[in-house]
RNA sequence: GCUCCCGUAGCUCAGUGGAUAGAGCACCUGCCUCCUAAGCAGGGGGCCGCAGGUUCAAGUCCUGCCGGGGGCACCA
């Protein structure tokens, strides 16, 4: 018996009561747990509603609090549950029997993240979840990790709710800001491929390419701008960053050659920077194929058919392909229609959106050509899209690895920030022009506001502030200007601070697993530093808040863990079969002994961890429809401090009354079970010591 | 001008229309002979921005206003 199938039970025969008893149907019977476990574990507001209607129907006024009781016997009847009381004005409060939810919930296998057989996964519909979408010109910001651990995030707990899902970094190769840093190695360097090649090679193992770029895109940027970091830019000198970027777009040249070059390396570095988080990516879909494999053509084709762009005759659009937006009232100075094809005849970004959205949906008609991009050491691979025309057999082995079959999806999550909600819509809304059967719903945008800097992590990284900057909130991270904390920077920092407390604590173990046990902790802390605010919360990154370990954070969750999995460790194997044996048997043959355990307030105490640990699938639900991981880690971090109270008032082990002691075990059981599950779908492991 | 988001404890943030609005940090007081104190318990702290409205019930929904931030490029 799950937690759900018992509530479920019971709205039902809240439904058929007040139909049969009030002649009323309730189009929803809103359930609710209330506030304190002494009240019950579950709770219907029913009468309220049903006084009001029944006064509607017949004139008749009766008091909320006797439908309640009218109500009660009903729901007393129903398999699980104990008994059942009227509070308040009128509150149904149902109270389950303990010892039979515990026993039963505790001989399920895995309740939340069973994915169901791979056959049945197969044939389900496809979520595509398309995240970090780095620019491949510079090493990853925390701006970024905030995309990749929301989107990696968001795709854990898919799967955990039993989702098919294809997990897309969509490579941005032939952009402005590649352009810019070609022009930075071509320009201000002078460097030919093969010096830079030279260079790559030579950089010290802390000090990659990534970073390497990081700085060089600053410096072109000042370049821009006769190295005026305020200054306006220099006309002739941008016209250095059309003609890289043309000849980027145009490929089959030196310059394109380069950039590539310059592009793949920095994805390399990207993607490595992500692999310490435990993020990894199915495919890599990169815009030089939607370019040169020309999706965009399809798309164009398609939009003109369906009328869904017109070619403006005149006005300030003169010459351009457009597309009427409406909901934003033009003005002089912003135009109402989106432009997709400007007048020379170039595409823009949204244009080259809408196509690649259509690929994910399956409705281009156009498919990339892949080829393997990394493959990991435990034999995950990831591919990335190609020009050439690799051997494109669904089944065939590359590698003794099969490519799955991209796109297709019935779903589409864009994790993407808000600042790009206009160009999102914009998007959804051509996309479902072309194919109204997929409709808007189809496209999601998963957006996320940004993460800025407070001003304290300003001072600490020595950036200059104005006047009026100090007196703002936070200030915006800006790769031009090279303001930014950069990913791996914090995860060195996070590593190396977790590291010398283990080493406190821990002086006795070997060096590589304290190294491991201050990963997975600064992981811990990382994501889920950056998972507990909710999408639209602006994060103002503050670096002691950051680099916390310590109350609400990842390492507080994982140490409740550790916790629960050393009692099992120290706990003999006889006290657990002995346990589980008489939980068992409680399911069917009422054990008073063990039933006494769950009375009064110490039995509140137990009884309120066990309803919270099963309420898992229900947190992990809740997070997947309501696309926002942050109450999935808001549940985890409950569950945890649920858990680190009851380990401290009880002791487990040496608890001599045999009943006890077994409700103790399950339920310790239950919770780190539940808790390891929660804290998967957050990307977060559990270390086998702290 | 149009549009989206935010405003809740000193600070940072949670809060499906339901009961006495929560957490972390900071501050104060206790608790390590114990399954590890990255922990636990207790304490002070709140016109939920303001004003109306809807509702049996509003921090939550609607309208207006005030304050802060983002967006509205032939950039991505």
């Amino acid at each position: 018996m799950r937690l759900q199938d018992l509530q479920e039970t019971l709205r039902e025969r809240v439904r058929s009561a007040a139909a049969e008893n009030f002649n009323i149907t309730l189009k929803q019977v809103t359930a609710e747990v209330p506030p304190r476990t002494e009240m019950g574990d579950l709770a219907f507001p029913v009468a309220f509603e049903l006084a009001r209607r029944i006064k509607q129907a017949t004139g008749e006024k009766r008091p909320p609090r006797s439908i309640a009781e009218a109500l009660k016997p009903l729901l007393e009847a129903v398999e699980g549950v104990a008994r059942v009381e009227v509070a308040g004005a009128g509150y149904i409060n149902v109270f389950y029997d303990r010892a039979q939810f515990l026993s039963r919930f505790s001989s399920l296998v895995a309740p939340a993240g069973s994915s169901g057989t791979l056959s049945d996964v197969d044939v389900k519909p496809k979520r595509m979840v398309e995240h970090t979408s780095i620019n491949p010109n510079k090493a990853a910001h925390i701006g970024h990790v905030r995309n990749a651990v929301l989107g990696d995030t968001f795709v854990r707990i898919l799967r955990a709710a039993g989702e098919r899902v294809e997990v897309q970094n969509y490579i941005d190769n032939t952009g402005v800001q590649v352009a810019d840093v070609v022009v930075g190695f071509i320009h201000l360097e002078g460097m030919t491929l093969d010096e830079i090649k030279a260079l790559d090679k030579s950089l010290p193992k802390e000090r990659p390419f990534d970073y390497y770029c990081w700085d060089l895109y600053t410096r072109v940027g000042l370049f821009y701008r006769n190295d005026d970091p305020n200054g306006e830019p220099d006309a002739e000198r941008l016209k250095l960053r059309a003609e890289t970027l043309h000849a980027i777009e145009e490929g089959d040249n030196p310059t394109a050659e380069l950039a590539d070059y310059v592009a793949t390396r920095n994805v390399e570095c990207i993607l490595d920077t992500m692999e310490r988080l435990g993020i990894r990516y199915d495919v890599l879909p990169r815009e030089s194929e939607i370019l040169h494999l020309h999706f965009w053509d399809a798309a164009f084709e398609r939009m003109k058919e369906r009328s869904v762009i017109h070619f403006a005759e005149e006005g300030k659009n003169k010459g351009c392909w457009v597309m009427p937006f409406e909901s934003h009232t033009g003005t002089d100075e912003h135009e109402a229609d989106k432009i997709i094809v400007r007048s020379n005849g170039t595409v823009t970004y949204t244009g080259k959106d809408i196509a690649y959205q259509l690929w994910k949906l399956g409705r281009l008609g156009l498919d990339f050509n892949y080829k393997p991009f990394r493959h990991y050491f435990d034999g995950q691979t990831t591919w990335i899209t190609s020009t050439e025309h690799v051997r494109q057999d669904t089944t065939e082995l590359i590698g003794a690895r099969t490519r799955p079959r991209f796109g297709g999806g019935a779903t589409v999550y864009n994790v993407i920030d808000s600042r790009q909600s206009y160009t999102q819509e914009v998007v959804r809304r051509g996309v479902a022009a072309v194919a109204p059967d997929v409709g808007e719903e189809a496209s999601v945008h998963l957006g996320y506001e940004m993460v800025a800097l407070s001003i304290a992590a300003c001072e600490e990284l020595g950036i200059e502030l104005s006047e009026e900057d100090r007196t703002r909130p936070f200030v915006e991270m800006s790769g031009r200007k090279g303001i930014g904390v950069k990913a791996d920077d914090l995860i060195n920092r996070l590593e190396a601070d977790a590291l010398s407390e283990v080493e406190t604590r821990h002086p006795d173990i070997s060096v590589d697993e304290r190294v491991a046990i201050a990963h997975a902790i600064a992981v811990g802390a990382l994501r889920y530093f950056l998972l507990k605010f909710t999408r639209n919360s602006v994060i103002a990154f503050d670096f002691k808040e950051a680099l916390s370990f310590e109350g609400e954070t990842g390492p507080y969750c994982q140490y409740a863990a550790v916790r629960a999995n050393s009692i099992f460790r120290k706990l003999d194997a006889g006290a657990q079969v002995s346990a589980k044996e008489m939980i068992q048997k409680a399911q069917h043959d009422r054990n008073e002994e063990v039933s006494k355990v769950f009375e009064g307030e110490g039995g509140d105490e137990i009884w309120s961890l066990v309803t919270l640990a099963a309420r898992l699938d229900e947190a992990v639900r809740g997070a997947a429809e309501g696309a926002e991981p942050a109450t999935l880690a808001k549940y985890t971090f409950n569950l945890a401090r649920a858990f680190n109270l009851f380990y401290h008032r009880h002791r487990i082990i040496a608890e001599e009354n045999a009943a006890r002691r077994a409700v103790l075990v399950t339920v310790a059981e239950v919770t780190r079970r539940q808790l390891a599950l929660a804290l998967e779908a957050l990307g977060i492991t559990v270390p086998e010591r702290m």
